[in-house]
Parts: structure tokens; C-alpha cells; sequence
RNA sequence: GGAAGCUUAGCUCAGCUGGGAGAGCAUCUGCCUUACAAGCAGAGGGUCACAGGUUCGAGCCCUGUAGUUUCCACCA
């Protein structure tokens, strides 16, 4: 048993967390009960880059799964999450095309199998950092399950998928319009396109006819793109162009004749009405060329520079090439004029250049079909997300959904099992290494392309499981239960799980989908490296433990909303493990060195007891049920307000008296209780706070205790003691100490100085109850003596009044007190009551609140009455004998 | 263009299916009371953005308005 000399002043998280989180390592207490009775339960952790370093999002998400992982685990689940991270192929080969560029080395010139060693020595170095970091938060995931998204269970996953969703002909290759990022050099989904406002400009050109007839006007944001002009088109609605459409233009600078052609794309009302269309390079501009079989021109790169068939501007970026562009078509008189306008440009998500659109070859997945059961999954109940609102976010993108392209023009990533023949141009997709040419027998070559990351992170939460082998893991953690993530990755990965989930599994990947929002910064801001305004966690966690950063992440937060980031909840926090290392020190310091529980007794609780013990069992049933419906906030506020409000600042002070007179026939209760609800909140804290938790709890005498708290039983509301009218009782009298200690502070009494008090009531039970709870009168407010009767009889004038439910209290205090002054405060209160009474007269006056309110509301109302009248009178009574 | 969220005390935010407005911080006033001054006790402070509506009763439900944030789509 812990001594309390033993027992630092203070907690020191620095110290007490790794040596905690080591011990819950090696007793392997992070692994599921292989009890196979257990039900399961299974979260996929969100794998983190390797590339990443541990930001406020990371935690905050984390922070979320464990504390669901623990309070299951506590009730009795066998409760697994699974970590592992992510290879994030484009981020990671950026990182190491620029950690070569340094040593001045290309890509190219090391060839692939090179930069694949170094991507993997890379890895091997800096892929577990976030992991250690992971740890550092107190995460009870189970490692000896980590997965990656190109270990070789994924690898073989992602393969199969392909293959299968080849067969199917849900993959196909062709040749689209897809974004290009001109800095990474790859095509990129939709969904990593990010369109931002940007200030440019509107040039108004004019394109003459080829017959000499005159000229048309048109605007556009892309003058360099007139290079690529294939067509120019007007709305076949419109009347002002009905007699062109067909006729033939000549292409400003170009000299090439294209024609004038009509489509419902163009918006008669927008600009001239006039679109100058560029099948290569703008995606509503390929889709017009290919309803009128126009010609496809490239005329830029893959670094977005002019090709060399333009000689005039080949080798200029983009830009150069607009300004050099602008220039000649002014000079040649076909600028008409420039305009400033604003307009959405898309950007690549993970490098912010403005995105090509640009024709290439591509794999695609066909989403539409593949999205159907994804949708019904979440329509008809079957994935919940939480908040609800966001099913609205994924409905929008799953009902509109484009095909998905797939191939990335990087090394680094699962690499596209399609093979080609050079010389019949035979496609074989195969889950083999290499491939031979069915039709000519000859070798044949890979597609040197490899997937969209999402593409393995979509298959998570199967393919950790051990899919496409049909493991024990697979059978009995899939489904898992819930899926932790921000709203911002919905689209991207969510969305894609669930229809992998669905295509694969034939069942959805997860019941719950919790949404969290984002972790800003103290003035509202995205927390950004080039803002520099993150917070690194990692600081956090040295300075104030995890406990403390856990506890500022979720308090105060409702599950979807974005969340500021204060110091000062870290502040809250740390203040929180203090508070409760000192309760248990007071509990610890205040017990023999041999308490032995076994003689307590029942029969012996106290009324303050009792009503400890009740609130116990209120907390502990109603944080169970937030936490089920994953109101964090919530359930923490009420777990913390307990602990703070009712067990520090009323019961321990109230066990005072009993524990420092050692003659005290409930003194061991006392302490039997102290130990017990401190236990017991102790382990509702553990979600949120493992470590502080977890050593407190050790240092505890339970008469159940575990070896960790981190699997103990989860307490049972059932089976805590529980006595409501007990418990109310007991509110009075705190209900009367907080009057006496208002009312003394109101008239300057100080606190040192003792008083006597008169408590008159008429009721015999009340009268008891303050004799009772004499001793710790004193102690809480400064009471030196009691006396009770029936009425005001022989009541001091120079006395104050405090009125509390059932009676009133008071306080000679002849010397001190000014009679003005007290009739001046009795005055006041009154004026309060009697405003009460009036409002809950009128409510009880209106026949359509008592005939059709809840009979029990009505009730309360009428009680309520009750209690003001009394009070009122009291006043009136006493007002009257000081006027006298 | 479509959709969603937010607007509650000076600040940051809670407030579950509608039943007399809450917390922390900050402010003011007392206290070093032998667990804790990282604390204790007491106090002040809100037309719950605005306007309508439903209801016996609205911070909560409905409609509209304003401000703000975000997502999706995108008109050259």
C-alpha cells in the first residue's frame, strides 16, 4: 500500500506517462481479449503519413478513438484498433525528389529500382517517427498489429481489387481530360483539386472571319490556350450568331482556320456569348470537341511550358506565354480590351500549383454503379454518421460522382498490375510479377504508373484485417465499429471505403462514422506552416503531459464542429491532474497504513454518505450513456464537475471532521468511501485521462482492484449504491450552508470569526439533520454552535437571515450587525421572491398551462409556489420585527 | 449557382427528444482554513443575431433577413 511519503507533492506527467505507457506495452493490455465470449469491438486508426510529423488534428483524432477504445475495453469488449500508416505517394516521392535535388540528383538519372531503395531507406528512417508520437499520446492501440499501405498483406490487397474491378470492367483505361499538376508531374483525382479565388483578368479578343465579313468577340482568362483553339462556340439558341455557326474563323497568330460551332454548353447570357474552345486544355472545352469531332491540339508540356511546335513561344511557362501572347495579339489588333476579373482556379491539394488540365492516358475506375450500394448504405441506416448532417456532405459527392482516375505518374506506390505488348498492343492485368504476351508469346512490359494512394487507404479497413485472406482477424473484427475522422477527408476516403467496403466485403466497413471538426488556431484560423501558426503537440505534451492536451481537445467540444485551440485549456487541464493528485493525497495521508475495508458497513453510511454515493451513481449512469452516443464534451464536463464540485469541495471537506477525530465511530467509512468514489471516478476520467488516472487508481485501496485500471470493469450505475431522498436531504443542508456563508460574506462577517446559529423549522427530520451534520457546520461555515426550535421565538434582532428549503437559519451577531443595512438586504430578497411568485402564479393562473403541461411540470410549478410563499413570509415576518 | 454550419456572459464554448439560461477563463470581494493559492468561499455580468410564426410554454421547432465560416459545382 502507498505511503504517503512516498508519494510525490505534485504529478509529474514527464515522468509518469512513458513509464505507464511502457508498462501497458509490455503487459499487453493494448491487445484484444483473445476471450472469444467477448464481443468485439474494432476501430481502423486513420493512417497517418509517413511522411507527417504529429499535428493538433492527429491528436485530436486520436485522442477521440482511444478514449472510445478504452471505455470499451473497460466494458468488457475485446476491444482492438488497428494503427499503420500511409506511404502518401505523392507526398513522400516530393519529399524525396527534393531531398535528392540537394545532392543534385534527378530521378531520372538514378532510374527506378534506385529511387525505390531510397524511398524504402527513407521510410525504414522516418516512417516510424509519427508512430513514437502516436505512443506519446497515450494511444492503446495494438502495434503488434501496425500495418502500412505497401506492406506486402496491402500490397496483395490492392492487386487483387484491381484485378477484380478489372475483370468486372470497372476499371478501364483511356484517354481523358484529367488534372495535371505541372510541379509534381502526375494526374490527380477530382477530389485533390482545391479551387481557390484568384484576381486575374479577362481579355477580350477579337477572331475575324475567314470569308472577311467581319470578326467575332470573345473573352477569356487563358489567352496563352489560343494556341490549342480548335473551334469557337455559340449557343444554337441564339440569335445573334444563328448565321455564322459553320462559317470559318482564322485563328489570331496562329493563322488556322477553325470553325464556329454551336452548343447548349455556352451561356448566352455570359460575356459575348462567344467561347473559344480548347479541347486539350479545359475540360468543358474537351467535351464540346468531342460532340463536334474537333481536333485535340496540345500546346503545353508537362511542366506547363509551350510545346516546340509554337516556335515563337516554345519553352515559355504558362505565364510567360500569356504576357508574350497578350503582347502580339494587341500588336496584330485583336485585343479589344483587359479586364480585371476574379475566378476559381484549381489547385493541387498537396503542392498548390494551378492545375493543367490535360489529355492523357489513364486508368479509371467507373464509380457510378460501384456507388450505388455505397449510398444505400448510408441511406437506409446501415452507416450512421455523427453528426447526421454530414450525410448530406456525402450524398452530394456520391450521387454526382465522376469516374475516379487512378494512375499517378510517380515511382513511389503500388505500381499498376497492367501489362503491354509492344508489339501487338495485348493488355494483360494480372496479379503476376511479369507477364507474357498471349498472342505473340513475347515479354511483356508494366505500366511504369502507380495508383492514387487513396486507392490502398479506401481497402483499410479490410486489408489490415488480413483480406484477401479470410483470417480469424477478419471474421471478428469486420465490420469494424466505428470510423474516427475529420469532415474534411469524406470525400477523399470515407466515401471510397465504403464502396470498397461494399464491392469486397459485401458489407459496410463501419457502423459509426464520428466526425470531428478542425483544431484552429486561438483567432479561428487553419492552422498552417505557412501561416506558422500551428501548435506542435509534441511541445504540449513535454511541457503538460498528455493528460493535459487530451483534456483540452475534447472539453467544451460537440462531436462536427471546428474547435479554437486555447493554452488556456491546457492551463484547465494540468490544474484538473493537480487537483485530483492532491485529492488523493488528502485520501492516502488520512489513512492508516493498515486499513483494513473488510469491517465496513452499510448500516454506518452517513446522510453526506449516501449523497456522494447517489451522485456516483447519477454520473456514472449518464456519462455512460454520453459517451455511447459520443458526447465527449459532455461527458467529461459532468465526470470533471463531480470530481471537483462534489467530491473535493464538498464531500472531502466534509470528511474532515470524521477522519481527524480518531474516535469517530464512521471514520472508517469515511475513508472506505473517499477510496471508493475516487476509484470509481477514476476510472470514468481514464477515456479521457489514462496516465494521471491510472497512477492515482494504483495508489487507492479497492477492495476489486485490478491490476490496471486500464482493465478494470467499467462502473455499473446498477450497482451503486443509490438514495435519492437522502440525497435531496442533503442538498438542503448544503442548500443552508451556502446561505450562512452568503449571507455572512454579504455582511462582512469574517471568516474567522465563529457564530452561533438558530435554525428554526418546524420539521422535526430537518431539525435532526442539522444536529447531525454539526461537526462539519463548523468546519464549512464557520459555525460554533446550533440550536433548533419550532419558531421565531426569542430570535435577536441584531441577527441575520439566510432562508433556505424547509426552515431558516440565524445568525446572532449583536456587535456587528447594522439593522438598516440587514433590512436593506431582506428588502432586496424579497423584491426577488416576490417577482418569483408573481411569474409562477400567472403560469399557474393560465388554464392551457395546467390543463395541458405534463402533470409533473404542473406539479413542480406548484411546489415551487409553495417554497417562495414561504420563504416570502419568513422575510415579511422578520421585516416587520426589525422595523419594530 | 447548390448545400451545410455558426451567431448564447468581456473571451472561448456547452446546452440531449421544447418546461424558469450554464461552464471555464477574465472581473470584483474576502481568505496562506494542516490535499491543493495550479487553491477555497462569495458576487456581478446575457432581449440566447434580427423579424415573424407554431405552442399553454421557444436558446431549442418552422419561415424569412443579416453577418460569418465551410463544402460541392463552376461561365469561357
Amino acid at each position: 500500500m502507498a505511503r504517503i511519503d512516498d508519494i510525490s507533492k505534485t504529478f509529474e506527467p514527464n515522468e509518469a506517462e512513458p513509464r505507464l505507457y511502457n508498462n501497458w506495452m509490455s503487459k499487453g493490455y493494448f491487445k484484444p481479449s483473445d476471450d472469444k465470449s467477448k464481443k468485439p469491438f474494432s476501430i481502423v486508426m486513420p493512417p497517418p503519413n509517413i511522411t507527417g510529423q504529429l499535428h493538433m488534428g492527429h491528436a485530436l483524432d486520436n485522442t477521440l478513438q482511444d478514449i472510445l477504445t478504452r471505455f470499451k475495453r473497460m466494458n468488457g469488449y475485446a476491444a482492438l484498433w488497428v494503427p499503420g500508416t500511409d506511404h502518401a505517394s505523392i507526398a513522400t516521392e516530393a519529399k524525396i525528389v527534393e531531398q535528392m535535388r540537394k545532392e543534385g540528383i534527378f530521378k531520372e538519372d538514378i532510374g527506378r529500382e534506385k529511387f525505390l531503395e531510397r524511398a524504402w531507406d527513407w521510410k525504414a528512417q522516418y516512417g516510424g517517427r509519427i508512430v513514437e508520437q502516436l505512443k506519446k499520446m497515450g494511444s492503446s492501440c495494438d502495434w503488434s498489429r501496425e500495418r502500412f499501405t505497401m506492406d506486402e498483406g496491402c500490397s496483395e490487397a490492392v492487386k487483387d481489387v484491381f484485378v477484380k474491378y478489372y475483370e468486372q470492367g470497372l476499371i478501364y483505361r483511356g484517354e481523358r481530360i484529367i488534372n495535371w499538376c505541372p510541379h509534381c508531374l502526375t494526374s490527380i483525382s477530382n477530389a485533390e483539386v482545391e479551387y481557390e479565388d484568384q484576381a486575374g483578368h479577362f481579355w477580350h479578343l477579337r477572331y475575324p472571319l475567314e470569308d472577311g465579313s467581319g470578326y467575332v468577340e470573345l473573352a477569356t482568362t487563358r489567352p496563352e490556350t489560343l494556341l490549342g483553339d480548335t473551334a469557337v462556340a455559340v449557343n444554337p439558341k441564339d440569335e445573334r450568331y444563328k448565321d455564322i455557326v459553320g462559317k470559318m474563323l482564322i485563328l489570331p497568330l496562329v493563322g488556322r482556320k477553325i470553325p464556329v460551332v454551336a452548343d447548349d454548353y455556352v451561356d448566352i447570357e455570359f460575356g459575348t456569348g462567344v467561347v473559344k474552345i480548347t479541347p486539350a486544355h479545359d475540360p468543358n472545352d474537351f467535351e464540346v470537341g468531342q460532340r463536334h469531332g474537333l481536333e485535340v491540339i496540345t500546346v503545353l508540356t508537362e511542366d506547363a511550358k509551350i510545346t516546340e511546335d509554337y516556335p515563337k513561344y516554345a519553352g515559355m511557362d504558362r505565364y510567360e506565354a500569356r504576357e508574350a501572347i497578350v503582347k502580339d495579339l494587341e500588336e496584330g489588333g485583336f485585343l479589344i480590351k483587359t479586364e480585371d476579373y476574379n475566378h476559381n482556379v484549381g489547385t493541387c491539394y498537396r503542392c498548390g500549383t494551378t492545375i493543367e488540365p490535360r489529355v492523357s492516358l489513364q486508368w479509371f475506375v467507373k464509380m457510378e454503379e460501384l456507388a450505388k450500394p455505397a449510398i444505400e448504405a448510408v441511406k437506409d441506416g446501415r452507416i450512421r454518421f455523427v453528426p447526421e448532417r454530414f450525410n448530406k456532405n456525402y450524398f452530394n459527392w456520391m450521387e454526382d460522382i465522376r469516374d475516379w482516375c487512378i494512375s499517378r505518374q510517380l515511382w513511389w506506390g503500388h505500381r499498376i498490375p497492367a501489362f503491354y505488348c509492344d508489339d501487338c498492343g495485348e493488355i494483360v492485368v494480372t496479379k503476376d510479377e511479369t507477364a507474357v504476351c498471349p498472342k505473340c508469346g513475347k515479354p511483356m512490359r508494366q505500366d511504369p504508373d502507380t495508383l492514387d494512394t487513396w486507392f490502398s487507404s479506401a481497402l483499410w479497413p479490410f486489408s489490415t484485417l488480413g483480406w484477401p485472406e479470410d483470417t480469424e482477424d477478419l471474421k471478428r473484427f469486420y465490420p469494424t465499429d466505428t470510423l474516427v475522422t475529420g469532415y474534411d477527408i469524406i470525400t477523399f476516403w470515407v466515401s471510397r471505403m465504403i464502396v470498397a467496403g461494399m464491392a469486397h466485403m459485401d458489407e459496410e466497413p463501419f457502423r459509426d462514422v464520428l466526425i470531428h471538426g478542425l483544431v484552429r488556431d486561438s483567432q479561428g484560423r487553419k492552422m498552417s506552416k505557412s501561416l506558422g501558426n500551428g501548435i506542435d503537440p509534441l511541445e504540449i505534451i513535454d511541457k503538460s503531459g498528455a493528460d493535459a492536451l487530451r483534456y483540452a481537445l475534447v472539453t467544451g467540444n460537440a462531436p462536427g464542429n471546428d474547435q479554437r485551440f486555447q493554452e488556456d485549456k491546457i492551463t484547465m487541464g494540468r490544474n484538473l491532474s493537480n487537483k485530483i493528485w492532491n485529492a488523493m493525497r488528502f485520501v492516502i495521508m488520512n489513512m492508516e497504513d493498515e486499513v483494513d475495508f473488510s469491517g465496513v458497513s452499510e448500516d454506518k453510511f452517513t446522510l453526506e454518505d449516501k449523497w456522494i454515493l447517489t451522485k456516483l451513481h447519477e454520473v456514472t449512469a449518464e456519462v455512460t450513456v454520453n459517451l455511447n452516443n459520443y458526447d465527449f464534451g459532455v461527458a467529461l464536463s459532468k465526470i470533471v464537475d463531480f470530481i471537483w464540485d462534489n467530491f473535493c469541495d464538498w464531500y472531502i471537506e466534509i470528511s474532515k471532521s470524521r477522519l481527524f477525530d480518531k474516535e469517530c465511530p464512521t471514520r472508517l467509512e469515511a475513508m472506505y468511501i473517499l477510496n471508493y468514489v475516487l476509484g470509481q471516478a477514476m476510472k470514468l476520467l481514464h477515456p479521457f485521462m489514462p496516465f494521471i488516472t491510472e497512477e492515482v487508481y494504483s495508489n487507492l485501496v479497492l477492495t476489486d482492484k485490478s491490476e490496471s485500471i486500464m482493465i478494470s470493469d467499467w462502473p455499473d450505475a446498477d450497482k451503486i449504491y443509490s438514495s435519492p431522498a437522502d440525497s435531496e436531504m442533503m442538498e438542503t443542508l448544503m442548500d443552508a450552508i451556502r446561505g450562512i456563508r452568503a449571507v455572512r460574506k454579504e455582511m462582512d462577517v469574517a471568516p474567522s470569526r465563529k457564530a452561533r446559529i438558530i435554525v428554526v423549522t418546524p420539521s422535526d427530520k430537518t431539525a435532526k439533520m442539522f444536529v447531525d451534520g454539526g461537526a462539519f457546520l463548523a468546519r464549512l461555515a464557520s459555525v460554533s454552535g446550533l440550536e433548533t426550535q419550532k419558531d421565531k421565538e426569542g430570535i435577536p434582532a441584531t441577527a441575520v437571515a439566510a432562508m433556505f428549503k424547509g426552515g431558516e437559519i440565524y445568525l446572532p451577531l449583536e456587535d456587528l450587525i447594522d439593522i438598516s443595512k440587514e433590512l436593506e438586504r431582506l428588502a432586496k430578497e424579497k423584491d426577488r421572491l416576490d417577482g418569483e411568485i408573481k411569474r409562477v402564479k400567472g403560469k399557474l393562473a393560465n388554464e392551457n398551462f395546467t390543463s395541458r403541461a405534463p402533470e409533473a411540470v404542473v406539479n413542480a410549478e406548484r411546489e415551487k409556489q409553495a417554497n417562495y410563499e414561504e420563504m416570502y413570509n419568513s422575510i415579511c415576518q422578520r421585516i416587520e420585527m426589525l422595523n419594530k
